[in-house]
DNA sequence: CGAGTTTCCGTCAATCTGACGGATAGTGGG
DNA sequence: CCCACTATCCGTCAGATTGACGGAAACTCG
């Protein structure tokens, strides 16, 4: 511990967004192609660097994802993922990097941020096959496991799903994350009879052929009690 | 988005640790007391800059604990927990701090760094009362609050326990950091029926009056399955 | 050897879970 | 209008799990 002549390393803080959402039956996450070396061309989280040294993490998070998706962060999921920061991510300097995970519904998809770089949807299994920027497979690695272990005992899955939808909605919601099927009708019983989970709002879907499924709202509840677990197998297929 | 004249801010990033045990039946966290300011004489958490613009974050967070409490990073659980950026948190220029949560049993504590600031064991309780720079205040709930969530499905109140240990001492620290009772033989049953949580060593205490107790050492598993969930109201009373 | 203490095994009712039969309420075709 | 067809939702029922508790086992101490 040489107290002379050491100072306080610089360093550049990136916030960079894990945005995940279910879009045609498949779990999928936004990625945008990188214009830029190192990594030209590859696929790569949406982020960038605070704005200014007086810029609130969070917010930055925030600032990034309305850039990219034109979301607000009103209504939907957004809470901070892991930090990473290895020294040899990034060739110029040291950069670490603060990760955040949101979910999004699948409809509202305007993306048009006016950056030059557009951001497109891609399935999370296509994404972690082919090869991304920096440690970014790592990262969706642990925000997808992230996602998949909240949906067991908060009702993240809500975020999945449109302010109005069925039952059946939202255990596909679950199936697709999980990877799992799961039986309908104990699925049914277990939401709706979790504690404010699901708010009925009386109106009913008209689609297509068959029984016409209640609609329900998002509940004030956060943590799901009791959960809803996943098979052991499950569970356990990540961490191999 | 003006490219001209910008560039990546320059951010001094710190690692702070939040090392809980649970010492004489109480959940304690290890802090310092400030010898400079900001916070000068305020209790605080362990911690302190990158070394240099080279050295790992994790491996920032393996030295800080060694420094503090002379542990080696083995035989701990050790996590990171979150960061916290907000701009206003340090006067003297734009700061953040990665956040490490690590979980030590009660015996050794050396505790001989050699650094000036000697650290000592604050009961959580007692820390949250009291006034904590910066804020390290938030940051123990947050601390507490993940280690109360992960004793439910993860293996790691064992961290909390020497190498070996009974049942009964396993109940005792779920008991003190949910603040919650249980039921001893109920516990038992869970804890013993849990696959890869407990080893029997064969080996038994010969301590007190009463039958001894059968010794464990932590099982390979890391999840916990079936689960050990406390009652609804402890779950809420964070949430409050 | 008995009282005290602590660990651990067993029981039993209430609850929860998974699996499934079947009623309900729409659509579209003849 | 009636009959498939489809999807939602309600009910049942056996097996597993949970919470609550009685009581035996295994030690120490006096």
């Amino acid at each position: 511990m040489t107290e002379e002549e050491w100072t306080i390393p610089d360093v550049a803080v990136a916030v960079d967004l894990a945005v995940l959402t279910v879009r045609a039956e498949q779990l999928q996450i936004l990625l945008v192609e990188r214009g830029i070396e190192p990594f030209r061309g590859a696929l790569a989280l949406p982020g960038g660097f605070l704005a200014s040294a007086r810029e609130d993490i969070d917010g930055a998070a925030v600032r990034e994802l309305a850039e990219e998706t034109g979301l607000a962060a009103e209504d939907l999921h957004l809470e901070q993922l892991r930090t990473y920061g290895t020294p040899d991510r990034d060739p110029r300097r040291r950069v670490i990097t603060v990760c955040y995970l949101a979910v999004v519904p699948n409809l509202p998809v305007p993306r048009a941020g006016g950056d030059a770089d557009v951001a497109r949807w891609v399935p999370v299994a296509e994404a972690l096959d082919g090869p991304l920027a920096f440690d970014h497979s790592r990262i969706i690695s642990d925000a997808v496991e992230r996602a998949r272990g909240k949906l067991e005992y908060t009702t993240l899955a809500t975020a999945f799903c449109p302010a109005e939808f069925t039952v059946t909605e939202l255990r596909r919601v679950y199936e697709i994350v999980w990877g799992e099927q799961l039986e309908p009708r104990n699925f049914h019983r277990k939401v709706t009879g979790a504690d404010g989970f699901l708010v009925p709002t009386g109106e009913k879907t008209l689609r297509q052929g068959g029984r016409p499924a209640e609609l329900y709202r998002r509940g004030p509840a956060s943590l799901l009690h009791p959960a809803l677990l996943r098979s052991r197998a499950s569970s356990l297929e990540v961490t191999a």
